[in-house]
DNA sequence: ATAGGGTTAG
């Protein structure tokens, strides 16, 4: 709204006798009488008395731009209150025929008005006008909040790449940028798809810093970001440490930054220090946090956070709740999750999806298809991550039936395309022996998605080392879990040679460090009866996991070292290393072909109390165990 | 502006 005063002076200020306007409660022109204007009432309340409302407010609503028979007596202050009245009802059809008919009347070169069309174009999205408008205007009048209006607009299109190019072209011209510019120049950076070097970030920071921005909130949250994004979260570490004041946004930029880096640990130190400063958490800190425990399954600081939660009464914040769902699901506490679940006041498709994934993953898939039938029931619709959970269901169940079924809905919702979904569909076809159709699929297939190839590696055994040559000659690049199953698959048939000629690969393709790969040469020189290579594989692993132990255990009871497997058992026991039902089937079958009945006894007992004695593996080769004829030993 | 869920592996 616009007061009565500018209204005053805009109409002293023009010569307006003589001249035709329109009349907006008699919708015509009218000529104005001859009349000195200083003491023209009759002009002002001609348009004021229409425009004014009891409080003398101006509603430019009521000026309508139709202006006739205009021969320049209004200026452009006058032009730019018509915007306003375009602009406050939203109207773009009518600013653009106004914009229209003032390059007619050669106001195009006016910077005001030029500044606020560009304004108008920005904010209805219409980029290429506002470009236009933009490139009409006098270069030397083009300052940095034209530049910042442009940007702003195709930031928000998510027209990244324009942003940048207007960003250098900026520079090149010699517009000095300010905060709003390098806001949205590093937001359109870390929208980017493309992956920024080193360097690149750099020399953005360098620019900053040039500019004498570094200590703007906005750039420095941004810029930590930035760094995080293409992964180097230590320049990331290094802004926010630098920074003498942060905000609630500077602590979550650096959270997410150590989290989006597999620096989880550091995350969590980091939220304990932002307890300490006394910063208040928001949303965005628990789901960070409680997202990081989860991945290191810290499940007391999981239960704490928890607690902090619902002290600051965020449970009802979808985002934080989903987080713990997930947090109960991965530590194995399904009860907790389904708590969490059930007192959730909302839902989305993640708090769905989260416990959906949960039950799957632990095996409870008869629950995880239940829970399917009420989301479906519940307006929320089954995307791509509800059916890839509900597939590894199927798969590892062997409902094949169920599975065809979810593999039709995923048809019907167009899902089928999503690489993931192609993953878990060929893993329930090779998981349900399936083998015809999980061969069609296959073929039928896209050949670079590597998980493919994986999936027929290791459910086709030794075919799939075949495989794995022909997916070289068709020079696609294996990825670790490739590498590391092609090498399982020669542990499966002793093929030591040509395992260490695939690991040799491996080290060609930059895998030397590969935990997956790692565990995989263990397994293979202890299943090839390698057991000082094996073991030398085994300390080459910084952090060894049940994964690493089981190698040396199954490889050796494979390979007829069943002492030498009973005695890693013993040591995985007293290093206080949580055994699995693999690890469990190894050692009972090692004890099993030397009828050592004492320790099978004892590893029956850890088997019970820790719950394994359901699993088949474990319990078949006991039943063995049994049968070699120990009185007195029960099952 | 910054946050939560999915496939293959012994």
């Amino acid at each position: 709204m616009v007061s009565k005063r500018i209204i005053h002076s805009l109409f002293k200020s023009s010569d307006c006798l003589g001249k035709e306007i329109w009349h907006f409660r008699y919708r015509k022109p009218i000529r104005l009488k001859n009349c000195a204007l200083t003491s023209c009432a009759s002009i002002n309340s001609l348009v004021l008395d229409d425009c004014l409302d009891e409080e003398n407010e101006y509603y430019p609503s009521i000026v309508h731009p139709r202006v006739t028979k205009d021969n320049g007596y209004l200026d452009h202050t006058y032009y730019l209150l018509l915007l306003d009245s375009c602009l406050s009802e939203g109207s773009i059809v009518d600013a653009k025929k106004l914009h229209g008919k003032l390059l007619t009347l050669g106001f195009g070169a006016d910077y005001r008005i030029g500044a606020r069309f560009l304004d108008i174009y920005v904010a209805s999205g219409d980029l290429s006008s506002a470009l236009q408008v933009f490139d009409s205007l006098p270069s030397g009048t083009r300052n940095e909040s034209c530049w910042n209006l442009l940007l702003s607009g195709f930031s928000q299109m998510k027209r990244n790449d324009v942003v940048l190019n207007l960003f250098s072209r900026m520079i090149r011209e010699n517009v000095s940028p300010d905060e709003c510019t390098f806001s949205e120049v590093l937001q359109a950076c870390s929208d980017s798809k493309v992956a920024f070097s080193f360097r690149d970030v750099e020399q953005i920071h360098a620019l900053i810093m040039r500019y004498g921005l570094g200590s703007k909130l906005i750039v420095s949250n941004r810029l930590i970001d930035l760094y995080s994004k293409n992964g180097f979260v230590d320049s990331s570490k290094q802004v926010f440490e630098d920074m003498v004041v942060r905000d609630s946004s500077s602590w979550v930029a650096m959270l997410s930054g150590f989290c989006k880096n597999k620096r989880e640990e550091d995350a969590i130190l980091l939220y304990k220090d932002m307890r300490k400063f006394g910063v208040i958490p928001t949303p965005y800190v628990f789901s960070s946090v409680t997202s990081a425990s989860t991945k290191i399954e810290a499940f007391n600081l999981g239960e704490q956070l928890h607690a902090s939660i619902y002290k600051w009464g965020l449970l009802s914040n979808v985002f934080v709740s989903n987080a713990l769902v997930t947090l109960y699901s991965r530590c194995g506490y399904l009860t907790l999750a389904e708590q969490v679940f059930a007192e959730m006041p909302q839902k989305d498709g993640v708090t769905y999806n989260s416990l959906i994934s949960g039950l799957s993953l632990k095996g409870f898939s008869d629950k995880a298809l239940q829970l399917f039938e009420k989301m479906q029931l519940s307006s929320l619709k089954p995307d791509c991550v509800t059916i890839a959970s509900l597939l590894g269901a199927c798969a590892s169940l062997g409902a094949l039936q169920k599975g065809r079924q979810l593999h039709s809905y995923a048809t019907k919702a167009g899902l089928c395309s999503d690489s993931i979904i192609e993953g878990s569909l060929l893993d329930l076809y090779v998981k349900c022996s399936d083998i015809e159709t999980a061969h069609k699929f296959f073929l039928g297939s896209q050949m670079e998605n590597t998980v493919l190839w994986n999936v027929m590696l290791v459910g086709y055994g030794q075919m799939g080392l075949k495989l794995f040559r022909k997916m070289q000659d068709h020079g696609i690049r294996s990825d670790n879990i490739g590498f590391a199953s092609a090498i399982s698959a020669c542990a499966g048939i002793q093929a030591l040679d040509q395992g260490q000629q695939i690991h040799a690969q491996s080290v060609v393709s930059g895998y030397s460090l590969d935990h997956s790969i790692g565990n995989a040469l263990i397994f293979l020189y202890a299943r090839c009866g390698r057991i000082q290579d094996a073991y030398a594989a085994f300390d080459k692993i910084d952090t060894k996991d049940i994964i690493s132990w089981n190698g040396l255990v199954s490889g050796f009871a494979q390979s007829g070292f069943y002492e030498e497997a009973l005695q890693v058992f013993s040591r995985l026991h007293e290093d206080g290393v949580e055994a699995n039902m693999f690890t469990y089937g190894s050692a009972v079958s090692a004890a099993a072909n030397i009828t050592n009945i004492k320790q099978g006894k004892q590893i029956h007992a850890r088997i019970v109390k820790t719950g394994y004695n359901g699993e088949t593996e474990a319990s078949n080769v006991l039943i063995t165990l049994l049968q070699c004829g120990e009185e007195g030993f029960r099952y």
